[in-house]
DNA sequence: CAAGTTACCTGACGGC
DNA sequence: TGCCGTCAGGTAACTT
């Protein structure tokens, strides 16, 4: 589910609520999600910790406490994070709470389990956490996240190019509802090969990537079915949505008719005529 | 090495 | 009413 704008407006809801705050105790339900809970690490070495930092990476978030252990989460496709009064009412798939000193506790609830939670002991946190991470694409907003850069990795690509830009190990946190209204807006067909696309049409590309992602984290994200920021509101990017789940309808810029084929495997949608496939030649 | 396939889960929806 | 197939925002381990 979460992609970059709507991690990234959780990070921001629950900054305040965590920052300073210390972990009471821990409980999880027991089942696993895409990997076993670290249930027995975060009892031990996180009770009594103050957490003193939570930010984003990918669609990761990253939380540390003053004895330099920390965690990362990952939210799948159906996860999310909230602040919630201790001993309220919880929800079915409430899989993790953390219980806080203010007489409040974090929950991360995940229906279908695809997200994760990993534990960092404090010992070479840093070196741990950035190896993490090695394999992960620049952030899109990055100064690393250059034209250069995306183009030389697509050099020799033959995938489509809205595969490629959702592939996470070439740029971090965009997934399928941002590849489609991205490429969209770019007037870019989404199964021309990545290796096709000309230095311009990569600026207009990386330029439509970073104002579509700002718009949407200030939109606080998209609402499609579960996702809830932090403060319990869902995001309203899905009313800003051009071009995904719009198979049939009339495209906004030609009035012609939205397609949608599988590509990769995901749900694909587009203008057939403003998001035309020229040159789609490998340049290998 | 690139690219395609499969698996991990639950729930909502449409067709019959 | 219910059963069944299909689909859903993600990722990585496999195979080809």
């Amino acid at each position: 589910m979460p992609e970059l704008p709507e991690v990234e407006v959780i990070c921001q809801g629950l900054l305040p609520h965590l920052i300073n705050r210390t972990i009471l105790s821990v409980y999880c339900s027991g089942k696993q999600l895409r990997t076993p809970v670290p249930c027995k690490e975060m009892q031990k070495e996180l009770c009594k910790k103050k957490i003193i930092s939570l930010s984003r990476r990918a669609k990761y978030l990253i939380l540390k406490t003053d004895c330099g252990g920390g965690l990362v989460f990952h939210l799948g496709m159906t996860g999310n994070m909230g602040i919630f009064k201790t001993g309220s009412v919880t929800k079915k798939h409430d899989h993790v709470c953390w219980e806080l000193d203010n007489k409040t506790e974090l929950r991360f609830n995940d229906t279908r389990r695809f997200g994760a939670v990993y534990f960092f002991p404090a010992k070479n946190i840093t070196k741990a956490i950035k190896q993490f991470f090695l394999n992960t694409g620049p952030e899109p907003f990055s100064r690393a996240c250059s034209v250069q850069y995306l183009s030389g990795q697509a050099s020799r690509r033959n995938i489509a190019i809205k595969q490629f830009i959702m592939d996470n190990h070439m740029v971090a946190g965009i997934g399928n509802i941002y590849a489609n209204e991205s490429l969209f807006r770019s007037g870019i067909h989404p199964e021309r090969a990545a290796s096709s696309l000309s230095d311009k049409e990569w600026k207009r590309l990386l330029t439509v990537i970073r104002k579509t992602l700002t718009h949407a984290i200030k939109c606080g994200g998209s609402t499609i079915s579960d996702f809830l920021g932090a403060s319990g509101d869902g995001g309203y990017f899905q009313i800003n949505f051009r071009i995904y789940g719009k198979a049939g309808e009339k495209c906004s810029e030609c009035g012609g008719l939205i397609m949608k084929k599988a590509i990769g495997g995901r749900a694909s949608f587009f203008c057939p005529v403003c998001q035309k496939i020229v040159g789609n030649h490998s340049r290998r």
